[in-house]
DNA sequence: AATATTGTTCGTAATTTTGCGAACTACGAA
DNA sequence: TTCGTAGTTCGCAAAATTACGAACAATATT
C-alpha cells in the first residue's frame, strides 16, 4: 500500500532531548549536576551533603542520571566518584540549544495582551 | 540557635529549571513545542494530527505545558488556539542557556577514557 | 429540534517516580 | 576477627504520570 499516511512517530532527536530533560526534571538532580560541574566534589558522600534526601535517594537519582547518560561514576576505594559525561553533556548542549534556537518572535500566534 | 547548619534547599532557579525540564521530559510535550514554534498551525486538531495517541491525552499534555507556563491556550471557536508563552519561553532560554554555559572542559573531574 | 464539529473532562487502569529505612557489600584499620 | 566507613540494593508505600474511551459542553448548521 502507498505510504500517504503521515508518520506520528516521534523522531529519535526528540526522544533524546525528552530523554535528557526528563533526567533533568527533579531538582535534586539539577542540583546534582550543578554541583559536579562546579567541581566542589564529585564525592557521593558530598553530594549527599549538598541534598535534603536520604542517601538511598540520592543514589537513586544518580543511577537515573547514569542511564540517561549525563554523568558516569567510578569506585575509587572506599568512595565513589561520579563525573559529568563530557561527551553526552556536549550532545545535550547542542540540542537544547538547537531547541531554544526557534525564533518565537517571528512565530507568534496567540494575538498578544491587549 | 545559630545557623551553622547548611542549607540543603533547592534554589528557586534550580526548582524553576527542573519544573521546566521536566514538562519537556516527554517527546509529545517536545514534539507540541516543536509544532507550535513552527507555526504551522495552532490549532488543536492539527496538533493532535501530529501525534501518534488520542485526543484525550494531547489534551492533558497541553494542560501539563499550559501549568508549566511554556504555553498558552485561547478559544477561537469552535476550536482551541495554542501557543507559545514568549515571556516563560524565553526565561526557559536563558535558564536553561546559563545551565548548560557551565565548561566541562575545565571541571573534568573523573579521568578521561584511557 | 436534531446533527455535526471541536475539545475538555471524567473515570479508570497500568506503570513509573519518589522516598525512606533496613539490610547488605566491599574494603581497610584496629 | 571485629569494627567502622562509604555506598548500593531491597522492599515497601504513596503519589504522580501516561493513556484511553466514553461522556460531556459549546457552538454552528441543517
Amino acid at each position: 500500500m502507498m505510504d500517504t499516511e503521515k508518520n506520528k512517530d516521534y523522531t529519535i532527536d526528540n526522544e533524546q532531548l525528552a530523554r535528557f530533560a526528563k533526567a533533568m526534571g527533579h531538582p535534586a538532580r539539577i542540583t546534582i549536576l550543578q554541583f559536579l560541574a562546579s567541581l566542589d566534589s564529585c564525592y557521593f558522600g558530598d553530594i549527599h551533603n549538598e541534598l535534603p534526601i536520604a542517601k538511598a535517594t540520592v543514589s537513586q537519582h544518580l543511577k537515573e542520571l547514569k542511564e540517561a547518560g549525563l554523568i558516569q561514576g567510578e569506585i575509587e576505594t572506599p568512595k565513589v566518584k561520579y563525573c559529568i559525561n563530557k561527551e553526552n553533556w556536549e550532545k545535550a548542549q547542542h540540542i537544547f540549544g538547537a531547541f531554544f534556537e526557534i525564533n518565537v518572535e517571528k512565530t507568534a500566534c496567540c494575538s498578544p495582551e491587549p
